[in-house]
DNA sequence: CAAGTTCTTGATTGGTTCTTGATTTGGGGA
DNA sequence: TCCCCAAATCAAGAACCAATCAAGAACTTG
């Protein structure tokens, strides 16, 4: 089942989006403005995003900036004015397709239908996650810090990536044994505080003071987003 | 330099577009109904298609059929009429985006290079792959290193185009073997290193540190790209 | 059918990574 | 401040992985 995330101020337009695209077999989730729209689509990474451009807090430029550093989840934009501009600038950032208000249901679908075709056949959805300095690409399983490529085991890939993807998460150290050995895991979860030693001599400048791998005490790890 | 195709029956859209479009750098034909645009399409194969719905002799939805079934080149639908309806019925059919006139010209280069923009990276149907001295032609099988033309056994050839079709992507061993023996592979993942060492032994100066194939320790293969 | 290729297999080797248990360091509550 | 428990550290053995080779099986081609 497919996932999209819409993203608008007005209670209304949410209600009426998420209740007609439920209806076509969606998944609908819902933002109010770009700050929690990115927070979202970290953790549920949907396969399209409907947004619409005039937001309060982090507006819909913003968000298209931030949000296509991270992932290229295909965009459609939302926009009350006819201006040409606005479209313009839109499609020049990223955007996928963009409807102005008001729009038709029927409409709207089919440019759903549309654009998630595309992004389906396309498939070049790279996987970038980046924090700080670092970019990790699950692809290519590769990690870069400061532009240079560092070399990782797997298990110290796999710890990252489950932390970058989903960062301000604090994991326990089940977790993250569940992370690398599947449910059938087994053993010490002190294994555990040798691989994140190891990674973090790898990725921070500091192992003492970490600015990426935080320590939870009493709970296990979280890593800084 | 790309070439587009606009379709209209109207001179006088036909030369607006045909000029601003040139000014643009795309090399621009047109053709003036369905009839014309497919026999067009045939013979020069286009990147992108410009298309009036309303037309006379062979009309746009026909033309779009037709053209369907032997390519799927971006096609862009003009339509005067404002109605949904249309819309809709043009994005089912394929198109890849729409405008109704009046249009700006701004907008339309805008949606010219966004859908180029996509259709170019989910172009993975290109038929010569190029990756430092090697050059893999996928319809003649052909692989040149260096200019000299090099031979491939049918796994090795596979193989080395599935790694520069998506150069980056870090492979397992069991994709491979899938890439090879279909989704019904069976066998030993050993068998892949063995044609990885083969293949090494044909592309790389030195086997030892490969320059093309890299070994994703714990995971796979990865073609430098 | 026979000769020549190509593919697969299993064993071996050298190297990397993971796990473990003991020990030291450090945080936080009483 | 002291005490207890959690986290960090270390080194060594166990487990795992990739490269390589050679021989036989399977496939192609004439």
């Amino acid at each position: 089942m497919q996932t999209i995330l819409v993203v608008d101020d007005t209670p209304n337009l949410r209600q009426l989006l998420s209740s007609y695209l439920s209806q076509e077999g969606y998944r609908v989730l819902t933002a109010v403005d770009g700050r929690e729209a990115l927070f979202i689509a970290r953790q549920e990474k949907p396969d399209l995003i409907i947004l619409d451009l005039m937001m309060p807090e982090m507006g819909g430029y913003e968000f298209i900036r931030h949000h296509r550093q991270e992932r290229n989840t295909p965009i459609i934009i939302l926009t009350a004015k006819l201006e040409e501009q606005d479209k313009v600038v839109g499609l020049e950032l990223g955007a996928d397709d963009y409807l102005t208000k008001p729009f038709g249901m029927r409409e709207l679908t089919a440019r759903v239908r549309a654009v998630l075709r595309r992004s389906q056949n396309s498939e070049s959805t790279q996987d970038l996650l980046r924090a700080g300095d670092l970019t990790l690409d699950q692809e290519g399983r590769l990690v870069q810090l400061r532009g240079e490529t560092i070399s990782l085991t797997p298990s110290e890939f796999d710890l990252l990536a489950a932390f970058m993807g989903t960062p301000g998460r604090a994991f326990t150290r089940l977790d993250l044994l569940n992370i690398l050995q599947g449910d059938a895991y087994e053993g010490y979860e002190r294994t555990i505080d040798v691989h994140i030693r190891n990674l973090r001599a790898k990725i921070e400048l500091d192992s003492k003071q970490p600015r990426y791998i935080e320590t939870v005490y009493g709970h296990g790890y979280r890593f800084a987003g």
